[in-house]
DNA sequence: TACCCTATCTATAACGG
DNA sequence: TCCGTTATAGATAGGGT
């Protein structure tokens, strides 16, 4: 689409490409606004750089983490016929990961799952989850909970980065609610 | 695209719908393998239909998967580059959040969201405490979180279409033109 | 339900500032 | 690099088979 067509291949220009990027991913994003609305359907989406390790997520990074635990949850939830077949395969990349987990800082990774909970909070909840007006049950316990996680966070903020790493490896969220 | 116009809303005509989704769904993938190549830049996608629990991904489910489980790493990954913007964006967020919280904004379209992340959270610190012994073990610790979660979820599902598109409809969308 | 067709609407490659 | 504009390629809603 453009004034020229251009072949199925990685763009060389690298100006080029990083426009193109940047202009296909607002695409796509938007895309999955649409399809989501129009078809009332749940989606997610990650685009990773891998030239500068940059990451994005349609419609947060949240959610986007949100849809995919849902998915691999789904087959025994559902017994949903796609993933049934493929659950062989999954369970060998799973083991694949796990390799990679084991070597990786646990500690790093709850931080960054409170942090970005507080994104979320922040910025993406107006968007996608307009229907549970029944859920208005558990503001109070909702409350609860994110008042607990909004003081970790904050917490989390005076400490030196190093001390993080300490305090969240021995934290432990329990049940707040 | 096409011979009319449609309004960014969900598509009552089921048939309509369906067809729809399956169109889309396919451009999706497709913008994502062109993305992809002429980027060079990963990317994976899920996409979930509610009413029928049926899920697909692309490039497919276990490397959809794989991509998020990276997207997961990179803040202890990319720190600098990451992780520290975020934080500094927190910092400002917290109180807005509270704020926000405080003064009852809970409107119904966020209540799932964030229980879905808080329930998620506390998946994933239990998770952290038996130190993610394998990612399979995690799995069955997350299931029974999401699987509350995911009850909420299908409960919206069989809400009536009218209400659920009353609630859509005071969202936010912005115009598609 | 699934394709196929095609009138239309949309996305975007190239450019210019 | 970032917008805004323009000419084209691409996506797709509605309809027919």
């Amino acid at each position: 689409m453009g004034k020229n067509k251009i072949k199925h291949e990685l763009i060389s220009h690298e100006p080029n490409r990083r426009v193109t990027f940047k202009k296909r991913k607002a695409s796509l994003f938007r895309k999955l606004t649409e399809i989501t609305t129009l078809c009332g359907i749940i989606a997610c989406a990650v685009v990773y750089d891998t030239s500068d390790s940059k990451m994005d997520a349609w419609p947060s990074p949240q959610e986007a983490f949100y849809v995919l635990e849902n998915f691999k949850k789904l087959p025994e939830q559902r017994r949903g016929q796609f993933m049934m077949d493929q659950k062989a395969f999954l369970k060998k990349n799973i083991s694949r990961l796990n390799g990679q987990l084991e070597r990786a800082r646990f500690k790093n990774q709850a931080l960054d799952a409170e942090l970005l909970l507080i994104e979320y909070l922040e910025g993406k909840h107006l968007s996608d989850s307009s229907r549970l007006g029944s859920l208005l049950a558990l503001e109070d316990q909702l409350a609860k909970k994110i008042s607990f996680i909004t003081n970790r966070i904050e917490f989390m903020e005076v400490l030196e980065p190093n001390e993080v790493d300490a305090e969240i490896n021995s934290d432990e969220m329990g049940d707040q609610g």
